[in-house]
DNA sequence: ACCTGAACACCGTTCAAGT
DNA sequence: ACCTGAACACCGTTCAAGT
């Protein structure tokens, strides 16, 4: 079933004459344009071809639905990150740990911050489209709750709480989010709870005030 | 705007009868069996109203449009989820940091992980709808890419570097999604960005094999 | 080989009519 | 005060007809 699904994915024909892939890279733009302007609900069919300046119908010659449109924006994307990581890694071969650490986050981190409004259309959850405020409320209430018991904590004083207390809820959230997304099989899944324990546990004796 | 928006989306007047108030029950509890047993995309008015026993005509005149159904379940959803990291929280005050760490860690992931329907549905994201397999295919490339990577490190060897590499790559991907969901202001990015390396760092440091 | 656009089924939303 | 469901505008998808 997940075979047959992508097939159906995938472009329904290859453009065999010049205008042809004109077309289809124009409706590839066409796609990208609307979902960074108007936004994943306002993606329409008609939109897009009217954008791309063909008709619907040459639209479902190249995409058998509307959905191979984020398809074909999606892969593209990943393609090219996957390519940038790629050769990232390779540049850092024989390098020691720390620097390939930091060559790794930051080619990351550049490539999702190069272009936040394609990386933010990309994000945007089915369930968070105009649920910002609420996402607000529930960081606000976390983040009160953590910071107060990090306080207390009767080992340890922080320099700078805040930033720790903010560091720590990003990378839980995210992290577990992440696993979720890779549709681990569950000894991965647990696998990945311990070791975030161990990640988070080593940054705060980092960043914790040594004693004098 | 953004203030319109919400005020659209939160219910359209409060029931004042008995029979109102189930009614209101029943489409939440629908919303959330149809987006669990269907998807997001088989959403639809009709089929939430047919499935909580009611017409679309009184779904309407409770929830103001279709994308609040998905505000009245997030909001629930996170308001559970707040009130179980707070009492955690307030639980573990006094003790030492990595106690605290760990209670911290728990609870998100248990929270998550305890109705993992209910929390795929939520996350699925516009662009990731049928796109699994595209993930699966991203994930592959970059861990190869960084496993090889740190396989070549001159001052480091791992014991267990298939696992490190997979914690390492789900924290880093996940918590620059999640930084980029709670629409940081610039200083915190670049904050959270600084604080990723930190903590990937330590997190090494750990589990490189010590030498003899 | 490629393109068009009217036609159809379906979905979100409304509102006059009911109890 | 609450509920109904036919009606309307719009969107995804198709297909006979064109170049």
């Amino acid at each position: 079933m997940a075979q047959s699904q992508v097939t159906r994915l995938n472009p329904r024909k290859s453009p065999r004459q010049a205008r042809a892939e004109v077309t289809v890279d124009a409706i590839f733009e066409a796609t990208i344009q609307v979902l960074v302007s108007e936004g994943p609900q306002r993606l329409t069919t008609t939109r897009v071809a009217q954008r791309a300046g063909v008709s619907v119908g040459t639209m479902y010659q190249y995409f058998a639905n509307k959905q191979s449109l984020f398809y074909a924006v999606n892969k593209r994307y990943l393609d090219v990150l996957a390519e940038k990581v790629e050769s990232a890694c390779e540049a850092h071969h024989g390098e020691r740990i720390e620097q390939m650490i930091e060559a790794l986050v930051t080619t990351y981190w550049l490539a999702k911050t190069g272009k936040p409004e394609v990386t933010h259309a990309l994000y945007r959850s089915v369930a968070d489209l105009d649920n910002q405020p609420l996402m607000d409320a529930f960081s606000a209430r976390v983040d009160a709750a953590s910071a107060a018991m990090f306080a207390t904590a009767s080992d340890t004083q922080f320099d700078n709480l805040e930033g720790v207390n903010l560091t720590l809820l990003t990378v839980i959230f995210g992290t577990v989010r992440s696993a979720f997304e890779r549709n681990m099989p569950y000894a991965d899944g647990q696998f990945i709870y311990q070791q975030l324990v161990v990640l988070c546990k080593a940054y705060v004796n980092v960043m914790r005030r040594q004693a004098a």
